[in-house]
DNA sequence: CGCGGCTCGTGAAACATTTCACAAATGCAC
DNA sequence: GTGCATTTGTGAAATGTTTCACGAGCCGCG
């Protein structure tokens, strides 16, 4: 049911017609065919039928899918039958932005608690939260059984956080930092870097300007 | 020199060599191996020659490659010789958050404004930039000279929106909003969906454990 | 019931990317 | 100058991903 190896561009796929689905969902929809979620999705046909072979057959032929039958399946596939707790380390801007995103806690991800270096940082409060002194982090992780940590700081100290946060026991890390994170081999980190977009979006328009 | 296509895969690779590189020049080196860089980055040595070989050949067999050259030179392939002028579209949080990010600033990506529809936004101030009302898109497209647009609003307006953008002319969005947008061929669009970055670490979770 | 129109599931083929392996250069020591 | 330790650049092989093509199943209709 659930292979050896999936590709990352699959799984990030799945995610994509999740977010349909409930779309079709909410429109009433009771079916789905694979070219309709691939239309959305923004891919073919085929891949959305080879995506979905991966982890079992779903479908009825000449009908499509079952809308809410197929979300079930996906969530339960993603893991997001259940809800995620979610520490954010650094207390900028960006981690105010991911603070309050709607889309994690409709997910499943629930913030539990902020930690800053900065002593002008700690003790404010962001809605329910208060942002703590990044020295009791691993105090934080233990009390507050964090499962992810979202790492939004500078480039210099990722790397001893990261230290720090997998020496409590985590193994989930989403990283914003500009730095490729050493961590053992059990714990999944995800990189975004926001720069690396816009300068592949410039690339592009370099090169397509050149020909 | 610029050859036909190059994988984007290669190309995000090169945006974060030239990271490293910067790092190396700053710690005052002034060569660098391909196993020096592939360290850094998480690859592999003959990734890093791979990649560089698509462009040309800017090593030295025996050394490795002139920092300060390389660094030029993957400037110029990646299209950061020059400035670019950006909008922001929608101004909440996450907006806000990449307005003030430094590294946009110092990669080359100024933000010249920034609109919103809702009307306790307009006019409010963000450091320099004035919150804008997103029916004067047009107008400040032009006036501003625009090149890139970032599309930071809910899902629903982003297919409007990014047909606005499209007919004032602009050919380059960086998307932040869910959907897949539909635009015509000669548009470059990078989508960004941090929910789906969680969602795949959940699944790495979720695999993990039952294995 | 049998037929026709859909649509899935999936092996095979096509295509793309990464890894390997080694010749060719380079600098340094002596 | 010669030999040695390095490191690049690059075809070829290996691996990974997407697309194709088609058999098989399902529904509705007469």
């Amino acid at each position: 049911m659930h292979p050896r190896k999936v590709a990352d561009s699959t799984v990030r796929r799945l995610a994509i017609y999740l977010r349909f689905l409930e779309e079709f969902a909410d429109q009433g929809a009771d079916t789905v065919s694979s070219g309709a979620l691939a239309q959305r999705a923004g891919t073919t046909s085929a891949q959305v039928r080879k995506d979905l072979s991966f982890f079992g057959s779903f479908g009825k032929r000449g009908l499509g899918y079952d809308v809410p039958a197929l979300g079930a399946r996906l969530r339960q596939i993603l893991g997001l039958t259940r809800r995620y707790r979610v520490l954010l380390v650094g207390a900028g801007r960006l981690a105010g932005a991911l603070a309050q995103y709607a889309g994690f806690a409709a997910r499943g991800f629930d913030v539990v608690a902020v930690v800053d270096r900065d002593p002008a940082k700690i003790g404010t409060c962001w809605g329910a939260l208060r942002v703590d002194d990044v020295d009791r982090l691993e105090k934080i992780v233990v009390a507050e059984r964090v499962e992810i940590a979202i790492l939004v700081t500078p480039a210099e100290p990722a790397q001893q956080l990261a230290d720090r946060l997998v020496a409590t026991g985590i193994t989930a890390i989403l990283n914003f930092a500009p730095v490729q994170l050493q961590v053992p081999g059990v714990v999944e980190v995800k990189n975004v870097n926001l720069a690396v977009e816009l300068e592949t979006l410039s690339y592009a328009l370099q090169h397509r300007e050149e020909n």
